[in-house]
DNA sequence: CTGACTATCTATAATAT
DNA sequence: TATATTATAGATAGTCA
């Protein structure tokens, strides 16, 4: 058996060995990538969370793994800029669970949401803008900016969509 | 002088000592907090690029610091989900460039980006659903929001907002 | 803030389970 | 797939420039 790293030496496997220098280039052996990402995933985590903790700051990683699913993984110590990456994630969860339930959010059509965002926007207006406001409208279009990128994951995977804009 | 670490110990300085187990809690030394944060952060964006590559995967890292102006530091081997935090930065930057002129988006009312966007949705609905329709409509919502984040952020530095929708 | 230096700590490649 | 092991490559705390 070879080696699986990026390394090309065609020597046989030993019992124990080490560590050996690896090169920064895409491992080619599909096992061996796999369990790398596993590791280096888990590493890149904690590293974050680290970080987060010991200077004070917020921190947000995503990773989308393009094997077949492209599965989301993500970390994050907060909800402000990141946290839209937070709703997409739970938004996800949510479709896989196939029960009729549906947020408040994803049974809301689309041009609904739009509606109700540009009518609030105006309202704010009219007052002058306040951040509380501008929160709201914030979070309004976050959530119409999961379900377009849900309806366009369906419609690229030809699978039938399962939220309320179908209705459309 | 003492450790500015996370180990308390009260010993006097000697040269050249190796690095110390640190515990993984905020470092109360300002200075030495910001010298981890920047070391720190450079691994964990070394890190990030790394897994991207070996692992053929999108990552995307956003630290964003308190200490005073709350800057934001990035990382992202993609524009597909991250690629919002990439647009946002490079709007943080074009408006720290205070010449009188304007993108496209950041001239634009939001009340009218709402207004285009719906009418926008409507027609593509009317088609059915297209994949680059969706990603012009999510291209839309997403300037919406960092419109919104910006003058959010003005409003609660109490600066006045140099882009368009300050005639609102 | 960055950039070295160096001793040490930590992450992880190769491997096996 | 995820985890365990071990030797080693790589990251970094404390420090000075």
């Amino acid at each position: 058996m070879e080696t699986c790293g990026n390394i090309g030496l065609g020597f046989k496997k030993k019992k124990k060995m080490g560590r050996r220098k690896l090169e920064i280039k895409k491992i080619q052996d599909k096992n061996c990538r796999q369990v790398t990402f596993c590791k280096r995933r888990k590493g890149l985590m904690k590293k974050a969370n680290e970080l987060s903790i010991l200077c004070d700051v917020d921190v947000g990683v995503v990773i989308i793994s393009n094997n077949g699913a492209g599965r989301l993984h993500e970390f994050s110590n907060t909800n402000s800029v990141t946290g839209i990456l937070q709703r997409y994630k739970s938004h996800i969860k949510e479709e896989k669970e196939i029960s009729g339930e549906h947020s408040k959010y994803s049974s809301m059509k689309i041009g609904e949401l739009l509606q109700t965002t540009e009518r609030q926007f105006e309202e704010t207006n009219a007052d002058g803008f306040a951040v509380t406001d501008l929160v709201h409208l914030e979070n309004e279009l976050q959530t119409a900016l999961i379900q377009i990128r849900s309806t366009k994951v369906f419609l690229q995977s030809s699978v039938p969509c399962p939220i309320g804009i179908a209705s459309f």
